[in-house]
DNA sequence: CCTCTAACTTTGTACGGACATATTGCCTCA
DNA sequence: TGAGGCAATATGTCCGTACAAAGTTAGAGG
């Protein structure tokens, strides 16, 4: 004989079902708590807990005095990137000693534009770089970050001691992240990316492009090569909950 | 006059200060409710609420019996990766065609124990195949997928019409997958890969890792080489709420 | 010294009641 | 008719109590 689930949990599986199937359709109110507790011969502290977890799973919002909604059908089965920090998208970020080569102000080309967003032919800041293993090892990856004028007054504080910039920026300016989008690809490298890397030509190289978005637009963009056969990218998605 | 904060809420400003500056240190137990409960002045329904926010600020985890134990000092922000299905993971997956070359059993050696998470020596089914843009079209990647004898059963039901396997694998075995891991690098091609992408051996390839965790332990694990030049990767992670 | 058991501790589940606060809608009055 | 206010409703906060289940610890017994 198998051990009775909780009395809240045999509610929720009822109500997730009732979402599921349409008989509470969304965008439309669900019984109130005092309802269920006589539908279901249970505690308000029960019948709270059931709709707790309807909250949690993204199905259904509540407001005080209002009642409770649903919004969506099934619950959000949101895969969480389990590195908590933004830092960690740049994995090595935090452990590597960072070269400042250039800061330089560039007019935007069509190609670069669409990738961070900027207008076609938009001055932005570049500031260019080199991520090395500990101070004068070998280069790890040659670096192009791109930040828009906005963030001027900043660009002058942006060195070697001030890594990861986007979270600098992001700080300073008090403009939370809001979004973060990642591009990994294959290129080959032209004349100034191979120089710092020591490579040919040509050679295939594996890029990083990072975009860190506020709520005022693109906080900083970012190219990231490395030599192809060193590049090594882990990420880990659990199931929350 | 500013309306006076929930009690719990002033409670958990207390208790996630002293977890920042780790009064309460990372990896010890938080005092009981009952000590909280004293010290507050307060019933075991509030401080109850507080620690329940603790924990979904991923600051705190707590089993029954044991405990509560810090396991972070500061509040998760969490980044949700927007795309809800692991489907996106192998992004082109389900536009592409799959050509199955091989089902074989193989013993597991060192080098690729590690990475799938299996005992050296052991076996394991390999699957290898082709994905093409469309059937007889060029070649996109070339996949070893490596999986557990448990799931021998279903092994043999694999084919170009399952796409993902990863899907069908925990649909059939009633196996939720839990986690999923990536990890992507460039490394030179052995000939058997050299062969299938039509390159020289020792060219640099893009090798996308991935692996399918249940709770029973690995669904399946894929190696998908591709030709680095044609790599192309994105993905978008949003801060939820 | 090790192992199994029993007692104790700690969190989880569940009931009851009470009042606070936000929202909605009706009803009255100008 | 429109605005304001009041009443009804629904969720939020908070208290007390009780028992269940999991984990820990100390002690008895080999």
């Amino acid at each position: 004989m198998a051990i009775e689930e909780p009395r809240y949990r045999q509610i929720l599986n009822v109500l997730s079902h009732r979402v599921e199937t349409g008989q509470y359709p969304l965008e439309e109110r669900l019984p109130t708590e005092s309802d269920l507790c006589g539908e279901f011969g249970a505690s308000r502290f029960t019948v709270r807990e059931a709709l707790r977890r309807l909250v949690d799973d993204g199905m259904v919002q509540r407001r005080k005095g209002a009642g409770s909604i649903v919004v969506a059908t099934k619950p959000a089965t949101r895969y969480v990137h389990s590195l908590s920090s933004l830092a960690d998208l740049s994995q090595f970020a935090l452990n590597t000693h960072y070269d400042l080569v250039k800061r330089e102000r560039v007019r935007i080309d069509a190609d670069r534009a669409g990738a961070i967003r900027a207008k076609p032919g938009s001055t932005w800041w570049r500031v260019r770089g080199l991520r090395r293993g500990r101070p004068g090892g070998s280069v790890l990856c040659y670096v192009h970050s791109y930040i828009p004028l906005r963030l001027s007054r900043f660009v002058g504080q942006l060195d070697a001691d001030i890594v990861p910039f986007h979270a600098y920026l992001s700080r300073r300016a008090d403009e939370a992240i809001v979004e973060v989008e990642q591009e990994l690809y294959g290129e080959p490298m032209n004349k100034d990316v191979a120089a710092h890397l020591r490579q040919k030509t040509g050679t295939i190289s594996l890029c990083a492009l990072r975009r860190y978005t506020g709520r005022k637009g693109t906080i900083i963009a970012s190219y990231n090569w490395h030599v192809a056969q060193d590049f090594h990218y882990r990420m880990k998605l659990s199931r929350n909950s």
